[in-house]
DNA sequence: GTGAAAGCGCTAACAT
DNA sequence: ATGTTAGCGCTTTCAC
């Protein structure tokens, strides 16, 4: 930064004294603080103008000691995935909304590069954060949460660390999705999800169980994947369990990317048309797919924009106690939910 | 920024007194400056440890004048579309491997929003630019680049104003993609397409034509649909394309979006089986559509990680003349591009 | 309403 | 190898 190249750039002093005012004049020109005169006014945005001046935001937030904030970070996983990126830009809306600039990074569900891009925020002095964690240990950030940073987190709850957090209702949305397949008369529905060390998997395995008990079904632990992570994973987890000499009627994928896998590997055994599919997590082209692809949609642009507006509230210096906010997801029926089970299993 | 909370952060004097030495020794060990004895690096590690002591990038910045850069900023259109995200992944990816920050905004294809975008970014004093350019004048840029503020731009050139740019090979590849149709025996190919006022767009306009007058076959205006923005657009014109007297054997469409409206309007009149179609740039789940999309693929990691390694190569001082850097393109064969012409129609 | 002086936290330039 | 002094460009504080 800093990088005294050709013409040195203006700075306020040299506005200061082409306009014939003070520094300070110029300054409250360029904040907008309205205690100026006119003509003052006019001279300054002359001098400015003639001097191609751009204030240095810079060393303004250097001086600065008022709460006004002037950048956030956000840390998610990846952009790739519409989930984040989604994310990114109802952040993106809020903070500009602001006059905040958002500073981005992906963490890609690496530990060590969430603390390493958490410091470097934290060393760019960033008004607030909002983190969609991935580690299991956020107490790291408790010295600079007592430091007056505050912390918002998405998607997953921060671990040994109070702060406000912003989730999808994973539970209710997976037994919403499950008694949609159990309410088209399947009683064997597979079970392909994430790791469980993620907490979302957890909620979402939760409410898998949760709806057969309801409808007492048995569990049966040879339709149950819990251990995935790509969507080769679920494909081949897919083949396997209808290769199996009692096979399910319905499979319940539980992430956008397993969703995929789940579906080619219905194809690849051509049971797409008669085995049912709902998947938690919304994605493009869903709807294009054939059949196309019953899902939970979960609603990043208002897990997004609720996150940033705790943040600001917080930066604002509300200091009530940090709560848990729950976004509710929504059945989309497409057409692979929607397959009945064979009279012979009902 | 710098909002006085709770306990005032510590500062490298505070570590210095406690350290029992002078503040510019701290900051030769936070900035890895090798000439300071073992036992006083020891002393300083131990002294900020206890204080939690982080460097203030900012402070930092301010007074630094040496040519290492900090932070460069990244404007896109949208990273919702994978296109963008990709690069915003590629030139984060560069940026880190030399610890330089990224402040990434999206811009919506909206100048206005480019305008005020780069101004902020300027104001922040970040060390470099990389633009997807929306408008159709970038010379308000010229005395910034005069300032020594590099700028890059990708996917679209800079207008009335010379600077590093690289673009995807749209000419070439849509020529390609177009041959490719011919060679399966079309000869009536249509063109869906976005506006001519975005640069890509009348390269890839000019491949297609380019392929049919290699081949021979007459260019027929009914056939050409180029003022599509949405999917909806895209749609619609394919629609129409087929319902005319002699319609299409075959649609290119020049942008993923576009190509996704083909799709279903191809669909809507049940031809998607019978009439060809090759897309330009490629998208998730192209693969899985029936039949499997034929893209030309553009290949926007390269074009981030070229991008950001220019805008470095400037930072560090390279001031030999601006060049345009071409990134070629890959057809991929899915299905869709291979469906023949009926005989009747060669 | 306007200005002068001091200072934000750090690093450059120059000692020693 | 370490310290001292000055100053980055702005905003605060307080004076007028």
């Amino acid at each position: 930064m800093q990088r005294d190249q050709n013409p040195k750039r203006p700075t306020m002093g040299d506005v200061a004294a082409l306009a014939g005012v003070s520094r300070k004049t110029v300054s409250r020109v360029f904040n907008s603080e309205a205690t100026v005169g006119e003509d003052l006014v006019a001279k300054v945005r002359l001098a400015a103008s003639q001097l191609n001046y751009k204030m240095n935001l810079v060393a303004s937030d250097l001086r600065r000691s008022n709460g006004r904030p002037s950048t956030i970070g956000l840390l998610i996983q990846d952009v790739s995935n519409e989930f984040f990126a989604n994310i990114f830009r109802a952040v993106e809306d809020v903070a500009e909304s602001y006059g905040v600039t958002v500073l981005a990074s992906n963490i890609d569900e690496d530990a060590e590069r969430e603390h390493r891009l958490t410091s470097q925020l934290v060393e760019r002095r960033v008004d607030g954060l909002i983190i969609v964690p991935s580690g299991n240990d956020q107490s790291y950030l408790a010295h600079e949460q007592r430091s007056g940073t505050p912390f918002v987190f998405l998607d997953r709850p921060p671990q040994l660390l109070r702060a406000d957090t912003v989730l999808s209702d994973n539970e209710e949305g997976s037994f919403l999705g499950v008694r949609h397949l159990i309410e088209h008369g399947h009683r064997r529905i597979g079970f392909v999800g994430e790791p469980p060390a993620y907490s979302p998997a957890r909620q979402r395995y939760r409410g898998y169980l949760r709806a057969l008990q309801t409808s007492n079904i048995p569990i049966e632990t040879q339709l149950i994947s819990r251990d995935l992570t790509t969507e080769d994973d679920a494909q081949q987890a897919v083949i396997e369990m209808m290769s199996r000499s009692v096979p399910p009627t319905a499979i319940f994928a539980a992430q956008n990317r397993l969703t995929i896998g789940a579906v080619k590997g219905l194809r690849e055994v051509s049971m797409e048309y008669s085995i049912a599919l709902v998947g938690f997590d919304d994605f493009q082209l869903a709807y294009l797919l054939q059949p196309a692809v019953t899902v939970i949609a979960q609603d990043p642009l208002a897990i997004g924009k609720l996150g940033a507006e705790l943040l600001f509230r917080r930066i604002q210096g509300d200091a009530s106690p940090a709560n848990t906010h729950i976004v509710s997801t929504l059945l989309i029926t497409r057409g692979s939910g929607e397959i009945m089970a064979p009279p012979a299993h009902r």
